[in-house]
DNA sequence: GTGAAAGCGCTAACAG
DNA sequence: CTGTTAGCGCTTTCAC
């Protein structure tokens, strides 16, 4: 039915040697290097291509990874999702390596005997999943999420600090009024994002006002209201430090409306560096995510621990503060 | 390595019947009622979960599909191709079929075996692959490209169809300048969305002038250059149809700043229905593509053919104008 | 309905 | 280096 029903024996009879020879080829093991070239003759005339699922069930690899992202509203708009997806694909297909894609809404109907490892990027609301696969002892790594009670490989990006240096960066330029557009509560990095801001202003001496932080859901929708809220306040910030270039973009947006001058009247950083927010005559200033990088050794750890089981290695990743024009002294 | 070692031994000697029993279990055929609660509570008891690899190579199914999308720059950018992963993704997850997604860069390096049956969005530069898919005999649904000379399973937008009304609106609505701001014209859709506009023109007895027809890689970037070129024809154009959501709205933000007031001076129509293209003043009217019924159609089809071999079938669907705020008459 | 047994196509010892 | 052989875990005849 599907494939050419070749198998490994049509080609060992073609070439005139065992099957077993014939495997070894496959698998690149040394040959003799006239049985080498017969076999690759045959195995180039008949089209034979072994099949991944008998390899696997007699030990072998597949050659496929599972990528697992939590399926929240609004992922495909998602910048940071959509990057995680793109560079984990590019990155793998680099290796010849298959993407088995899985977005969770609901169903844990993931099926592991289809992969060789899995990357968990972020885990939002899927731990049970996450400790299945532990349970399972399937090859994991997990992106952007610290599971501090379990041992496992993560690559993750600095958050803290990276929202600890922009934050810097609007203080360095006098700035004392500084609010922040953040993420959703409930996603880790919008806390850690948070805690790096509270953290740089802490250490300027810089009061934290309740007022000045507001919780988006990364919207566009939500970060016009909580700008409403901020510019109806008596003392409006002169500065805002957003958890994402969106958001930010949304910020300057409103800020031509209200004709508040960016970066005259209001500076704005962002995070991410999405090139999608690049457009108009205002280049923002924002906190790049090695969001390649992380893919990168994501994969790169996933076929260590695939070839050989390896003690879990906890690695977080700089941002790097992108200054363009969204910034002025105060 | 993988997954827990229980097998179908462990659950028939548990359970107390043969293997065979367990498996018929597993495949719901027909059991005594007492043998079926018994192996029941030992799949149960003992967490087991059948190895898909080793049931497909006993002649079993997957219940994993392969979607194959072509790699091209700006693809995680494209409404379309995220909206088509999207739907397939849930469609799939609704009937809790594992998603194996593959993007096409350069490497044919999808292996069928993985996967029961695969859906290909649109065949942009992989048209040989497609060749080797159809020559493995594997279930096959193509959305959105006509192979005219293979006999494969088909669904598709109708492009035509969406353009011509889009065309014929403007042209209800007064207007004779009308210009095409024109898709990639490698990409079959372009070519079909150009003859539609073409067509209602000419059968509006409105001469085709080649300095309106203008093609874009559908990124603003090209859009805002051939937009200034339009604007700078003695005669510019009184409305324009655009290939993209994104593109009209690059349409929209160039007039705002141009002071070309939409649609007073101006009318707009879009492709895609893209609410992200939906913020600012003005509601963007355009061509809403059934996307999510695309998928579930191909989804269905690619069901139909994994249990038995059909006749290929081919489906057009049609697009919807939606009547907003960028189009009056002249 | 059920069990025994024969593979599915491949890899991995094990001898040679 | 190479061939022989014993499975991997499951489905599926085929008898009973």
């Amino acid at each position: 039915m599907s494939s050419s029903k070749i198998t490994i024996k049509d080609v060992a009879k073609r070439a005139g040697v065992s099957i077993a020879t014939v495997s070894r080829f496959i698998n690149k093991s040394p040959l003799k290097q006239e049985n080498r070239a017969k076999v690759e003759k045959a195995v180039k005339d008949l089209g034979y291509q072994p099949l991944i699922y008998a390899r696997r069930l007699a030990g072998g690899k597949l050659d496929s990874f599972g990528l697992i992202i939590p399926g929240y509203e609004g992922i495909f708009y998602s910048f940071y999702a959509l990057e995680i997806i793109r560079q984990v694909a590019s990155s793998l297909d680099e290796k010849a390596i298959d993407l088995h894609l899985h977005i969770y809404w609901n169903q844990d109907s993931f099926k592991t005997s289809l992969v060789d490892g899995v990357i968990l990027a972020d885990v939002i609301g899927n731990e049970k999943q996450v400790k299945r696969l532990v349970k399972e002892e399937i090859p994991l790594v997990i992106i952007n999420r610290n599971l501090s009670d379990l041992d496992v490989n993560c690559v993750a990006v600095n958050n803290f600090k990276g929202a600890y240096e922009a934050s810097e960066f609007l203080i360095q330029h006098g700035h004392k009024k500084i609010a922040h557009l953040a993420g959703d509560s409930r996603v880790q990095c919008s806390q850690e994002r948070l805690e790096g801001f509270k953290s740089a202003l802490s250490k300027a001496g810089i009061s934290l006002k309740d007022d000045y932080i507001k919780a988006t859901n990364f919207s566009r929708k939500e970060a016009r209201e909580k700008l409403e809220e901020l510019f109806k306040l008596k003392v409006p910030p002169t500065a805002i430090f957003c958890c994402s270039d969106e958001v930010a973009s949304e910020v300057l947006n409103f800020a031509e409306e209200k004709r508040i001058e960016v970066p005259k009247e209001l500076s704005v950083i962002g995070f991410d560096d999405n090139p999608h927010c690049l457009y108009g005559s205002l280049m923002l200033t924002t906190v790049r995510q090695p969001l390649r990088e992380m893919a990168q050794q994501a994969v790169r750890i996933l076929k260590e621990n695939i070839k050989s089981k390896q003690p879990p290695q906890k690695i977080i990743l700089d941002t790097e503060l992108i200054i363009r024009d969204t910034v002025s002294f105060v």
